[in-house]
DNA sequence: AAGTGGTCTAGACCACTAA
DNA sequence: TAGTGGTCTAGACCACTTG
């Protein structure tokens, strides 16, 4: 099965010999590899070599592993699409934060842990907000969880200056409409939105908090919102799973 | 160093340990790590442990790895941002293609790869262009470089019913403005487009064309663009690696 | 030529899962 | 209890980079 002369790594070979049945569908999605003691045998190399090309395949999200269990083939995953027209002023009056009318669109139960804080801004969060470094920021800590599963983390950090005029904001529960709709009553008439994205692979943290696969990057959005005069009121910024996540946008021709 | 006792297996401390070093700055960006068979005598553990822990620090992006020269702490990647307002018909029109006009702001000397070729609509391709499975499109496979070094991988497909109508499409140089400004032309006024972005690991064909350090996600942008009248025109699937772009959206708060 | 990482072996024991 | 993956060892040879 192992051309040893090829040049080609054996972990290699074993790697794309397994991804190729996995392609053409001879081993198909959820279905169990043979054991990394029976590939020793049926490929003639040692439990390293295996192991490499297992590993291979968990890095390119190919298969994913379970202790105990066994090697699988991964499943294809059910994305969940966050179109950026949430944001519009009629959607996030509609709900209580904007997770929660997600979740109302994807069909699953939410729940969201929040944690307050307050803190000197650091430079990244004073750049974002144009404020001076070290200004105290309410920091609104939250994970998001589907059906129990955490699938997001969201740290949100406005000037302390702007959430005393909105104290709900401030509070564990904004109520309907989430922390935008107290920020609009305040005063703060949001204008626009930012979004940058990006993607890299998670910190330990992150991967054990979002119960991440090996091999599954995260999405790192970070939201700017501005009022209607240009003031950044608001950064926000989300860490999403990027098998379950995929993020739509539009844009107008013009 | 380590702690046999602690139920934490070796190669994670050791990586714990790495990682601090090169958190808290001592050791820095570009700097040399220790090599391999260092580590083993200063950690006390195999090499197998040692290459255990740097694969981590890998795959967390942390580190890169040269054959024959040693492990370097990452410094950190230059962003090359893409904001969609560049997707303004004033935009397009200001350069030969959207990829050159990035150039431009970014500072670095492009060149685009351009390969034609016409084939049925896969599924996929079919229900993006709302066309029957199996109609001829018309493929532009692009790769474009930034100095010499490919950054960004390209295909757009197109019904070839609409690209017969604007020949210019159908051919490797596009010309100013680009393909759009030729569809435009023909009398495809475009309304609007549509993006979604995901993240995952490359295949090894897009790390290899990308050169893509390994722990580095690719960021997968599909964008359908719509005439005035929402028929979509084209599907151009493209693949940013992660850490040289970042994406940035603006939403109206309205 | 010397030093670096890349691959590989044969074997051991541990931790987790399921019957 | 048996089977799975997880960790680890001590050593070997190869491929690449640099002086």
């Amino acid at each position: 099965m192992i051309d040893r002369s090829s040049g080609v790594p054996a972990y290699r070979q074993v790697a794309a010999d397994l991804r190729e049945k996995i392609k053409s569908g001879n081993l198909s999605p959820g279905t169990q590899l043979p054991s990394e003691r029976e590939l020793v045998e049926s490929y003639g190399v040692s439990r390293v070599t295996v192991r490499d090309a297992v590993g291979l395949l968990r890095s390119e999200g190919v298969v994913t592993v379970e202790h105990g269990r066994g090697v699988f083939v991964r499943p294809p995953t059910t994305v969940q699409r966050l179109s950026r027209s949430r944001l519009s002023r009629a959607a996030r009056d509609a709900n209580q934060g904007m997770f929660l009318g997600d979740a109302a669109q994807g069909g699953f139960t939410p729940s969201v842990t929040v944690r307050i804080r307050f803190e000197p801004a650091d430079e990244a969060t004073a750049q974002s907000l144009e404020i001076e470094d070290g200004t105290e920021v309410t920091v609104r800590d939250r994970v998001m969880r589907a059906d129990g599963l955490p699938v997001q983390l969201a740290i949100s950090r406005l000037p302390r200056d702007v959430t005393r005029q909105a104290p709900a904001v401030e509070q564990v529960e904004t109520g309907q409409g989430g922390a935008y709709a107290r920020l609009e009553e305040a005063g703060f008439r949001l204008g626009h939105f930012n979004e940058t994205v990006t993607a890299r692979m998670p910190t330990p943290d992150e991967a054990s908090l979002l119960q991440l696969a090996s091999g599954v990057p995260v999405i790192v959005v970070t939201r700017i919102a501005y009022t209607v005069d240009g003031k950044p009121v608001e950064v926000n910024d989300m860490i999403l799973s990027a098998d379950r996540y995929e993020l739509s946008y539009d844009i107008p021709a013009e």
